[in-house]
DNA sequence: TTTATATAAATGTATATACACGTATTTATT
DNA sequence: AATAAATACGTGTATATACATTTATATAAA
């Protein structure tokens, strides 16, 4: 569906203004995409990027403040979602002993099965369902790239 | 600020893999950076949005489904935002006369004037400091169409 | 006309976002 | 060593998201 019928909007200011309203709806609908398939696994997206996150350091474990830095939005609350994440039993909690301010997150044996069957299904579903070609990615990364480059 | 940097990951199983990362993220970085403008209003983004929508059709009335078809985030619950608007007597509710399921809401004189105020504050440092020109833009939306195409 | 179905909006619930604040602990300064 | 400042995490609050349910009203079918 092209924009214009989505929001059903047919005037912009500029191409940079559609660009802009663009991005805020695909990003929306992307997300809505993958939450239905995660939904299957009882996981948000959220907790879907914590668990990678944490895969992608196992067996080391991290802190809350390091796996917040590599969140996509940077104003999520992580510990909140470690909380749901924990009882579930994807991940355990543990007070740093070297520093005992820290928390120490990782990812358990369930976490990491959950994680390998969910991703399989995105993979599958949607990142292998795009239309849009190797290089077209390369030239959309560049002008992303361009659009937070403020003057 | 690169997006690697931006989420401490250089690993991408592909660019397009990448690129939806890329899209999530610069959706929430455009949001913030707008979110502190509107701040100074009182407005959220989702409350701006509404507005916008009521504008737009002003001195018309709008029923709350019209204006949900035309929201950025279809999953927003709209009767909720426009409690908050009602509220700041920024718009006003009235029953349909000629549906009673219906609720008809109109901007206020303190809306239009609340949005103008904020609508020049955005247009000014955020749309127009961008870097990206027209011909940018146009190629950015039709990737960012594209990549709704799903196979 | 009565009943069933559909529709519009509001409401409820769990989770998340955005941000302020509190508490414990560590590091730096005097 | 004592105090101050910084840091890490958790918690509180308002708003939003996502989705299911409820209530009122309208339309269709029996």
């Amino acid at each position: 569906m092209k924009l214009e019928e989505a929001i059903k909007s047919t005037k912009f200011k500029s191409e940079v203004h559609k660009a802009v309203l663009h991005i805020l709806y695909t990003a929306w609908w992307l997300k809505t995409v993958g939450a239905k398939e995660l939904k299957e696994f009882g996981l948000t997206h959220e907790q879907y990027n914590v668990l990678r996150i944490l895969k992608g350091k196992h067996p080391e474990q991290m802190c809350v403040r390091d796996i917040a830095s590599r969140m996509i939005e940077k104003s999520s609350n992580v510990p909140r979602i470690i909380d749901r994440l924990e009882l579930k039993k994807l991940v355990k909690r543990n007070t740093s002993a070297l520093d005992k301010r820290e928390t120490v997150i990782t990812i358990t044996q369930g976490g990491i099965a959950l994680l390998a069957a969910s991703t399989l299904v995105m993979d599958e579903k949607m990142m292998k369902q795009f239309v849009l070609s190797e290089e077209e990615a390369v030239t959309l990364n560049v002008l992303l790239e361009k659009i937070r480059e403020i003057a």
